[in-house]
DNA sequence: TCTGGGGTCCTAGGACCC
DNA sequence: TCTGGGGTCCTAGGACCC
C-alpha cells in the first residue's frame, strides 16, 4: 500500500501558523512579484478565486471583502515542509518527498500490523500538532490510486469541514466506489490536452477511464505514461516510492523583474544573478553541468509582437560548476540573443548535461576551464560567505549595483512576512 | 501599470557508430 | 516484394506535475 499525505493549502496554513488572526479569514498566497494567485485558504476559495489569476485583476473587489494577500516567502515554505517532511520520516519506512507539500510514504506490508484508517488519523493529527499545518492523507495500492484517494479526502474535508481528512482503498468495492466519484480530469497525470479528448470521447469519470483499452490509451494519452495510468487506477502498481533524490538532470534558475528592463547591462546583471544562484544549486548537489541555456523575454501580453522568448544554448568546453566560468559562458550566451530595443520581463538560465563534480569529471584539452583545487575553495568561500551573510554578499560583478541603488531587475514583495523561523533578526516577538 | 518558478518523463528524427 | 541489425547521443517539443 501507499500513502499520500498533502498539506492543506500550504502555503497559507504556514502563514497562519505564525499570524493565527488569519485563521477564519480569506487568506491567499502570490507568486513572485506579487503577480499571480498561487495558493488560497477555503476561505478564499470559497469567495471565487482560481488557482492561478493575475492578482490585480481580482484585488480590489477581494480586500474589499475582506481578503488578506501574502508575498509569497520560501524561505518560510521550504523551513515548514522540512519539518513536516522530517516527522514524516519518523513514522514511514520510506518517504518519497514529492513536492514542497506532499510526500508518498510506503506503506508495503503495514495493513497485517496496523488498522490503516487509525494510524493514518494518528499521522495526520500528530503533523498539525507539531508542526501546526493541517494534512488530509490517501491510503491505496497504487500512487494514483493513493493521489485520488487523497483528492476524496479533501473533498469530504471542504464540505463538511469537519471530515476526518483520511481515505483508504483497501479493497474492490472501495476502489470501484471511488473511482465513480472522480472526475477524469482531476486523476493525476490527465491534464488539460487529455482531459479534452477524453470529453469528446465521451469519458467523463475516472472510473470510465480505467475501462478503457490499453491500445487506445497508448494511442491518445502518451504512449507508455497513458497505458501505466490505466493500470495504476485498476490498482496494479507501475511506480514505487523512490527515497533519494536522484541525482537531478537539470536544474533552471528564472525569475521575472519588477519593472520592464531595455538596457543589456541591466537584462546582464539579471542573469548573472540568476547564474549565481544556479551555481550554487549545482554546488550544493556536488553537480556540475555541461549544457547551458541562457533565455529572456518579453512580455507575452499585450501588443508585443511574438516571438517573445529568446534562448542560446552553449556547450561548455567541459563540465563545470564554478559561478565565475558559467557567469562568463551565461554573459556570451546573453549577447549573442540580445535584440536591442525589446521590452524584457523576464531572464533565466537553464543547467542540463549534470554529472557529479569531481572525480569522473572529463577534462578538456585546451579548456582554460579545468577545475583547480583553488577554484573549489574559492567556490567554497563564495557559498559559506552568502550563507552567513545572505545571499548577495558577494556577487559577481555584472550582478553589482551602485551603493545605495536598488536592483533594477529586483522583485516586488509587497507583503512579505517575516522569516519566522530561519532569520534571528525576524523571529516571531512575544510581549509580555 | 500589473499575468510564477520550478521540475519530470516521453517521443521522434537525425547523425553517427560498429 | 525484398534493401541488416543493432546501438548511442543529441535536439526539439509535448504533456504533465506542484
Amino acid at each position: 500500500m501507499f500513502g499520500l499525505v498533502d498539506c492543506n493549502t500550504f502555503y497559507a496554513s504556514c502563514e497562519r501558523v505564525f499570524r493565527p488572526e488569519l485563521e477564519g479569514r480569506p487568506v491567499v498566497v502570490l507568486s513572485n512579484n506579487d503577480g499571480c494567485v498561487v495558493a488560497r485558504s477555503q476561505e478564499a476559495k470559497a469567495l471565487g478565486l482560481k488557482m492561478g489569476v493575475p492578482y490585480f485583476q481580482v484585488k480590489e473587489e477581494y480586500e474589499r471583502r475582506g481578503g488578506v494577500a501574502c508575498s509569497s516567502n520560501y524561505e518560510l515554505y521550504g523551513d515548514m515542509s522540512r519539518r513536516v517532511m522530517w516527522y514524516l520520516q519518523q513514522r514511514a519506512p520510506a518517504v518519497e518527498i514529492y513536492s514542497i507539500d506532499e510526500a508518498f510514504l510506503d506503506l508495503h506490508g503495514m495493513q497485517q500490523h496496523f488498522d490503516l484508517v487509525g494510524w493514518a488519523s494518528d499521522v495526520r493529527g500528530s503533523v498539525r500538532q507539531r508542526t501546526g499545518i493541517p494534512v488530509c492523507v490517501g491510503v491505496a495500492p497504487t500512487k494514483t490510486l493513493a493521489k485520488l484517494a487523497n483528492r476524496l479526502a479533501k473533498l469530504a474535508n471542504q464540505m463538511a469541514n469537519s471530515g476526518s481528512g483520511v481515505v483508504v482503498l483497501d479493497d474492490e468495492e472501495q476502489r470501484r466506489e471511488a473511482l465513480a466519484q472522480v472526475a477524469v480530469e482531476d486523476v493525476w497525470g490527465v491534464g488539460y490536452r487529455s482531459a479534452a479528448k477524453l470529453h469528446t470521447a465521451g469519458i467523463r469519470t475516472a472510473a470510465q477511464l480505467a475501462g478503457v483499452g490499453d491500445a487506445w490509451a497508448r494511442k491518445n494519452l502518451g504512449g507508455v505514461v497513458g497505458a501505466r495510468m490505466l493500470h495504476e487506477l485498476r490498482g496494479f502498481p507501475c511506480s514505487s516510492v523512490t527515497v533519494e533524490d536522484e541525482a537531478r538532470k537539470s536544474l533552471c534558475c528564472s525569475r521575472s523583474f519588477g519593472q520592464v528592463l531595455t538596457r543589456l547591462e541591466d537584462v546582464a546583471g539579471a542573469v548573472a544573478t540568476r547564474t549565481m544562484r544556479a551555481g550554487e544549486k549545482l554546488r550544493a548537489q556536488g553537480m556540475a553541468a555541461r549544457l547551458m541555456t541562457v533565455f529572456i523575454e518579453t512580455s507575452r501580453y499585450g501588443n508585443t509582437p511574438p516571438p517573445y522568448s529568446f534562448s542560446a544554448q552553449l556547450t561548455l568546453p567541459t563540465a563545470t560548476d564554478d559561478t565565475l566560468v558559467l557567469a562568463g559562458w551565461a554573459r556570451r550566451g546573453l549577447e549573442r540573443l540580445w535584440r536591442p530595443g525589446m521590452r524584457y520581463v523576464k531572464a533565466g538560465i537553464v543547467l542540463d548535461g549534470l554529472e557529479r563534480a569531481g572525480a569522473n569529471q572529463q577534462a578538456a584539452l585546451f579548456a582554460d576551464t579545468a577545475r583547480s583545487p583553488e577554484r573549489a575553495k574559492l567556490m567554497g568561500a563564495l557559498d559559506a560567505l552568502n550563507k552567513r551573510y545572505g545571499g548577495g554578499a558577494v556577487r559577481v560583478g555584472a550582478a553589482v549595483t551602485t551603493a545605495g541603488q536598488q536592483e533594477p531587475w529586483g522583485m516586488k514583495r509587497g507583503a512579505k512576512s517575516p522569516a519566522f523561523t530561519t532569520k534571528w533578526g525576524e523571529l516571531w516577538q512575544v510581549r509580555c
